[in-house]
Formats: structure tokens, C-alpha cells, sequence
DNA sequence: TATGAGATCAACT
DNA sequence: GTTGATCTCATAC
């Protein structure tokens, strides 16, 4: 069976609000392994929970750079968290990817997570880094080449909005977009 | 089901 | 010195 078209680097170049929820639903695979994105939140330079918000530093360089790139950092110095950085170079926004649904490389992803259960492979954003393979060394990576693939979503999802997980400033802004009801988020959308 | 501690690092006060 | 865009395990109800 053929695979969907892939994601042109033009997809990145819009506002971070239209092109999170736009990712529910794309395949996001890296070194061939990973599954559909059923979870992201949208960051902006101009809101007080993204980490571009104070200005450049060494850390969020990749974020001030043009779209259609990855920015990975570390979180809580123990994870790796991974957002494709949108809208033009400067904009400084970026869309964090929160969860998976796993379709490609099961057996790589539960060697490297060391879990069995297939809901807890890809349910958040540490967790899918890890059964990715992300790390530091694929920061600034781009987007529309290995060992990134992205490939266009075949059918319009139904899309749930809630509130961001896990930040302290910002936390009323509905900036996280999910798969309604899929078992694979990091956590449940209010319905 | 819910709450708490520990792991461990870069940015910031 | 404190705080996170987190996760896991332990303990308590």
C-alpha cells in the first residue's frame, strides 16, 4: 500500500494556531518508526509559557529560525520533548508533539521504552521522544528529510481543544488540540 | 484513584 | 537557589 504524499516544508510556513490542529491525524515517523499524531499544543513567541518568550538564548536558537525545522530540548533534565517550529524565521512558535498513536517499529519502540503496553509507548511527550529515538542531536534537524518523515492525513479528524498540560503561566489559553477520544492521549479532553 | 518523591539539567532570579 | 512544555514508582485511601 502506497503511503500518503508528504508534507511540503510550506505546511509549517502559517500561523502556529492553524497549523497545530492540522497535525491531528498526519503519520510522523523518524528512522521509520512511530505512528499518527493524536496530541500537540501550539507556542508562541508573544505567550508567556513558551520557552521563545523571553527572547533567544542557546537553548530555543532553532525556534527564531525558519519553519518546517525541529526543535528539541531537554525537560525536567530527564526527557527529551520534540516541536516542529512554524510560521516564519523570527516568529519564534513552534508545535510541541504530546503523543502518538503507533503504527510503525512496535518492537523498537518497546525495546527502547521498555513497556509492552502499547498505550504507554507514544502517551506523552517525553514517552514518544524516547520510543522515537529523539534526542539532542536532532535538534535543528528539518522536517521533509530523513530521518523525519511526515506524511498528509488521509481523512479530516474529529478535532478536540482543551488547555495545555503541565505550564504555569498561560494555562487558560485552549492552545492543546487532540483525536477526540483517542486511547492514545496523554491525557483525556473535557467533552 | 490520588498524591508525593526522585531523577537531573539549563535557564533564570 | 528555584523552576520547569515529564515520567515512574511507591504509598495511602
Amino acid at each position: 500500500m502506497a503511503n500518503p504524499p508528504r508534507l511540503r516544508r510550506e505546511f509549517f510556513d502559517r500561523s502556529v494556531h492553524a497549523v497545530a490542529p492540522d497535525l491531528i491525524g498526519v503519520t510522523f515517523l523518524f528512522g521509520g518508526v512511530g505512528g499518527t499524531i493524536v496530541e500537540v499544543e501550539a507556542y508562541h513567541h508573544t505567550d508567556p509559557a513558551a520557552h521563545s518568550y523571553g527572547g533567544q538564548t542557546a537553548r530555543n536558537a532553532v525556534m527564531f529560525g525558519p519553519p518546517g525545522y525541529a526543535y528539541v530540548y531537554r525537560s525536567y533534565g530527564i526527557h527529551w520533548c520534540v516541536n516542529f517550529v512554524c510560521e516564519r524565521a523570527g516568529s519564534a512558535s513552534a508545535v510541541l508533539i504530546r503523543a502518538l498513536a503507533p503504527t510503525r517499529g512496535l518492537a523498537a519502540m518497546r525495546r527502547r521504552r521498555g513497556v509492552r503496553e502499547e498505550r504507554l509507548l507514544c502517551s506523552g511527550p517525553g514517552r514518544l521522544t524516547e520510543a522515537l529515538g529523539i534526542a539532542a542531536a536532532h535538534n535543528g534537524l528539518p522536517l521533509d528529510r530523513a530521518p523525519f518523515a511526515l506524511y498528509a492525513r488521509e481523512y479530516a479528524p474529529k478535532i478536540a481543544v482543551g488547555v495545555r498540560i503541565g505550564i504555569s503561566k498561560a494555562t487558560e489559553q485552549p492552545w492543546r488540540y487532540g483525536l477526540a477520544r483517542s486511547p492514545f492521549l496523554s491525557k483525556p479532553f473535557k467533552t
